[in-house]
DNA sequence: AAATTCTCCAACCGCATTTTC
DNA sequence: CGAAAATGCGGTTGGAGAATT
């Protein structure tokens, strides 16, 4: 297609660590202007530095509700939820994190809970199924209690979609909700007792098919006959004919992921209860939208 | 005290997605 | 509707400071 690169390469551009004087005028530009129009915003405030890097200057650093430093426990276990649910989805993290950036979470995880992980899987090398979330979240239910903060992880999803803007691209939300309930899927593997989350590929069901047969029989965590775990659904396309999706409250992931989930599954999530949000057609209806969770 | 290695994190980069025209 | 522009995202890098040798 041709693009021109949005940071050009030209003499005099700064690059690298933004001084203090750089960020005080952007600083006040933004104060004054407002965000947005990056790519024009630099020349119009005079800052030799590319709108890019200007909106993330202002994004990871300069922002006044910015939170930076001292992670706490709760916010740590959150990531650690969100990210088992979300993958490396940092953004989406971030979001439900105030004050918190998708580039500090990325890197908390890549130093501290990475670090925490490896500490965590040398402890405990004769168990080599284990990882750190697994433990994390093992020893929250053998405590028999919940994190601190309360919300959950449905909560962030729930609002991560219900933020989507007033005019909502529905195509955009069924993506998220794709995305989370495909991620939900590695929540599987890793809850399972006794899954090797890192020697495994989580069983994909991308676009809420039916996994196939020889995906289940050759995974090792679905135990189809003696202990169904996980379990095909029989017709999915029953489920296809309904155009009030409201009346399927409960058999959300039933539906998408055509599986049942044991119980530790669902308190692993701190998730009892989904909703499916009525839309348009049938076909939009199937895919469903994370909507509400009904503690 | 100097050299080396490690850690952390701000910033960059390329690509994907969304918006605009 | 398609192309271009704008914006957003996630992986990676580089450098400053801390820790270790």
């Amino acid at each position: 297609m041709g693009r021109t690169p949005c940071c050009a390469k030209q003499d005099g551009m700064n690059k690298g660590p933004w001084t203090a004087l750089e960020d005080k005028i952007l600083t006040d530009y933004i104060k004054t202007h407002g965000k947005g129009k990056w790519r024009d915003l630099p020349i119009k405030a005079g800052l030799k530095r590319c709108g890019k890097s200007c909106r993330l200057r202002w994004l990871n650093y300069l922002r006044p509700d910015i939170k930076r430093g001292n992670i706490s426990e709760e916010e740590e276990d959150l990531i650690i939820r969100l990210h088992k649910l979300l993958g490396n989805r940092w953004a989406l993290i971030a979001g439900r994190l105030p004050g918190r950036t998708d580039n500090e979470i990325k890197n908390y995880w890549n130093t501290i809970l990475q670090k925490k992980r490896k500490g965590s899987s040398i402890k405990r090398s004769n168990q080599p199924s284990s990882n750190y979330e697994l433990d994390h979240e093992r020893k929250k239910l053998q405590n028999n209690t919940k994190p601190a903060h309360s919300q959950s992880i449905t909560q962030a999803i729930i609002s991560t979609n219900t933020k989507t803007p007033t005019v909502q691209r529905t195509s955009a939300v069924q993506t998220e909700a794709l995305k989370h309930c495909t991620n939900i899927n590695q929540v599987l593997v890793s809850a399972h007792p006794t899954a090797s989350v890192a020697s495994v590929q989580p069983l994909r069901v991308d676009e809420f098919s039916q996994p196939t047969k020889s995906a289940l029989e050759n995974h090792p965590y679905t135990e189809l006959d003696e202990n169904p775990t996980v379990r095909p659904m029989e017709n999915t396309n029953n489920v296809s004919s309904t155009t009030n999706c409201d009346d399927e409250e409960g058999s959300f992931l039933e539906k998408l992921q055509c599986f049942d989930f044991d119980l530790d599954f669902w308190e692993l999530c701190n998730v009892d209860q989904f909703k499916i949000n009525g839309v348009d057609d049938h076909d939009n209806c199937d895919r469903g939208v994370l909507m509400e969770k009904t503690m």
